[in-house]
DNA sequence: CCTAATTTCAAGCAAGCGCTTGAAACACGC
DNA sequence: GCGTGTTTCAAGCGCTTGCTTGAAATTAGG
């Protein structure tokens, strides 16, 4: 919950997404596989990458992944590893209580959408972690569910004091839930948004335009929940 | 978008869905080899399943998949053929436009959560949907984002009139996947949503008073555009 | 009851899979 | 320059995959 126990991405950033790393250690096989496995993965699902093609967008040896990884399950969760926190990183801001609520709603979902938005290789890991929410590839436990948690557990410290509650009850959670599902759906079903609405997402100015109504809608919702408290 | 257009699941509702047909229709090869493979295909995904299972599981030799379906293309491709409007069919007493807008937004989400709650073989169909959007097999083109055009569609001919438009613009997207956002994490994220709060969707009762509150929520997402319509 | 069409079966093929192996290439302290 | 530990390589092993085959079993019509 302190936003100073999480170290920034610049500090611990994992190697193998940065592309400003030395081109010395970028060039080293093991961050090469890395990388390529970002690609294939986001690409196929675990079941539907092939150990080869990795091996060959990276431009290596079948039996490195073997050396470095002892497997394809251990490649796998290598990108799961390293802390799930940096993929939450955009979104920090809305921990400062000192914001108003509209303000930290809107960090909220710019850190959601901002992830998603750029075409990065930590665009494709988040991609990987909806996967795995979805379809299990069964090689992780359930440590990929701590990529919502951070966002749940964030938006619960923020609705917390809204209702002066010091634990959450069930219509909380549901609360949260329901706050992120406002941007979730651009998350999980962006096919159909780009189908049905490809404007929405297209610059970056239409998707600020979209933050700023997720916020408004983020906070809809909390006073609703609010009104729904005090006639109940 | 009309509702008499849709026939109901007792009219067309798929055989090897049914646990009421016949029994000789039942235990026909190609029906057994369909319920086996929503069975399969649901727990391991399109890539991870192997069409030995599916044949073993249905008590049917190998070939009897490309005896009845071609290949396993084929086969899956038949799981998703058949009018997807039966899966969105619990929801359709939202289109009525007599209710008043809290029950049909309450009829949206009872339809959404009521195909997942029961532990059916409709259920497991909904999930290899959900799947298909996040984590495309390759094997069908874009049919599976029609189950998500139903939903889409329906919340845009009950938002229209709300706002006076004729046709929706952007933002009216926006707010309709909003909308469909506040449940859609418990299709999405299911695991996540029981493993954070698992009463939320534990008992029919509790799953109503989700359905409730969820309603409230979309009708206060629907009062915010309007109240920023207003301003704007 | 024979015939012909439909459906099911055991067996196996070619291809791709994850993974292993033993040797070659490399890096580096002395 | 040599010896040692690390990293990469070509080749291929055993296995599973989706799919095929030709024959046996089943069904239906006259």
């Amino acid at each position: 919950m302190n936003a100073r126990s999480i170290p920034s991405p610049a500090e611990v950033f994992p190697d193998f997404l940065r592309d400003d790393t030395p081109a010395t250690a970028r060039d080293e096989t093991r961050c090469r596989l890395l990388r390529a496995a970002v690609d294939v993965f986001a690409h196929h699902g675990y079941h539907g990458a092939s150990t080869r093609e990795i091996c060959e967008l990276a431009g290596a040896n079948t039996a490195a992944i073997h050396y470095h990884f002892r497997d394809k399950a251990g490649l796998y969760r290598e990108l799961f590893r390293l802390p799930i926190e940096w993929m939450a990183d955009a979104s920090r801001p809305m921990t400062d209580p000192q914001l108003p609520l509209l303000e930290r709603l809107a960090h909220f979902y710019r850190g959601m959408l901002s992830v998603l938005s750029q075409d990065s290789r930590l665009r494709q890991l988040a991609l990987l972690h909806a996967r795995e929410e979805v379809e299990p590839s069964g090689v992780l436990g359930d440590c990929h569910t701590q990529a919502i948690r951070i966002h749940h557990d964030r938006m619960l410290h923020l609705l917390l004091p809204e209702f002066g509650l010091q634990a959450a009850d069930e219509a909380l959670h549901g609360l949260a839930f329901a706050v992120g599902g406002v941007a979730l759906v651009y998350f999980m079903a962006r096919p159909a948004v780009e189908a049905f609405a490809p404007g929405l997402t297209a610059t970056p100015e239409s998707r600020e335009l979209l933050v700023q109504r997720c916020a408004i809608y983020g906070q809809a919702l909390i006073h609703a929940e609010r009104e729904r408290r005090k006639t109940a």
